[in-house]
DNA sequence: CCATGAATCAATCATATGATTGGTTAGTGG
DNA sequence: CCACTAACCAATCATATGATTGATTCATGG
């Protein structure tokens, strides 16, 4: 089904390990991260099973590939980190927004790291990563909450850290879901955004 | 490692179902449903591969029977379904308390169910249990807010099925961390509750 | 232009794995 | 108590699967 260009043979092994990893997310967003197999990674890049073990020594490290990949290319799409001089509410928007975008441009970047979750249990090194990753994401929202209100953009009585597990937590869930299911995921954040305002003053 | 009561030979097949059912899920949270193997799961109810085969067709078919099992469990710990007559927030806490209760007592059911979603790519049966199931259980929180926003106990510019999608969200992240993971759990839902109430007039 | 090594492949291995076959045993209805 | 069948198992099959071996080809620096 995939045409790769006639034998373009002869790649550099950096290239042919970013060409693997691609291979292998794509295999694990059409049968699953339990389905994934190393020939069907070979057979998608062109290469012969034994060519693939030359680039990548086990199945193991072909998966850490993955996890590496996906993290980094996720990173990258992050805005810039929180910036205290700056209104909470825009940068909350614009992290939600480069999210957003993440999910609509390359959404086998969150729909992989969902799969590879599920991996986690035989192979710690990925359930390591995938952890601190999860932790680094929160804590930009666990930021940018503790900065809105103290600039009193959001209400006084916000818990940063259980509201930020529950914006990553409620984002994280349109993460599987292909690029369709992305319908409710302004009106989501939307609610959000309104249990997050200060209060015009009289609780109760 | 696991001690099966002596050769208690010649179960019913309903019976045997069960056990298969639950040696399946207990081999899942253990090695995650990637590394789940037929041979692993008659090992583990202490029968042959062959007698397994005679209650569970295929895998496929344990695979069906391993998220009915789940999915019927998790329902049967579900509070009743919304009632118009009781004050939402009261529902929305039961419903909630029923699901933090699921984690704490029965942490396989959410931490399988999480695993299930990555066999769902090549077992469409699953994807489709599973999509049925979360679907259902949105949908009570749906009916809980429309309600509470009628009863006038929740802010009335609150939208019923993106508040109920970003609830959802935030609790089912709380699914593949383990029963130690539920330290956050009320907080985070403290959160939610005040981000629904009702607010003392004054918008903006 | 050739020698060297990186990149590639065909063939094969060892084991894992889902499933079947054919026969054995135990509980039960008559 | 016997016959019948549901429940069970040992042995085996066919294929899948991760990995290795040893030879081959291309690129490139000297």
């Amino acid at each position: 089904m995939e045409e790769h260009s006639p034998p373009q043979h002869y790649l550099r092994h950096e290239t042919r390990r970013e060409m693997i990893a691609a291979a292998a997310i794509a295999v694990i967003l059409e049968k699953g991260a339990a389905a994934l197999r190393t020939r069907d990674v070979a057979a998608r890049v062109g290469i012969n099973i034994s060519t693939l073990h030359f680039h990548v020594a086990t199945k193991s490290d072909m998966l850490r590939l993955v996890a590496e990949t996906v993290r980094t290319a996720f990173e990258a799409l992050l805005p810039p980190l929180p910036d205290p001089d700056r209104p909470a509410p825009d940068q909350l928007r614009a992290e939600v927004q480069a999210y957003h975008d993440s999910l609509r441009d390359r959404p086998e970047l969150a729909a992989c790291f969902a799969q590879l979750t599920q991996i986690a249990p035989s192979e710690p090194a990925i359930g390591a990563l995938i952890e601190d990753f999860t932790r680094n994401w929160c804590a930009r929202y666990v930021e940018i909450l503790t900065l809105g209100r103290a600039q009193g953009s959001f209400r006084a009585n916000l818990a940063p850290l259980p509201t930020a597990l529950m914006i990553t937590g409620a984002l994280t869930a349109f993460g599987p879901r292909g690029p369709g299911g992305l319908a409710q995921f302004w009106p989501v954040f939307t609610e959000i955004e309104r249990g997050l305002q200060a209060r015009p003053k009289g609780g109760m």
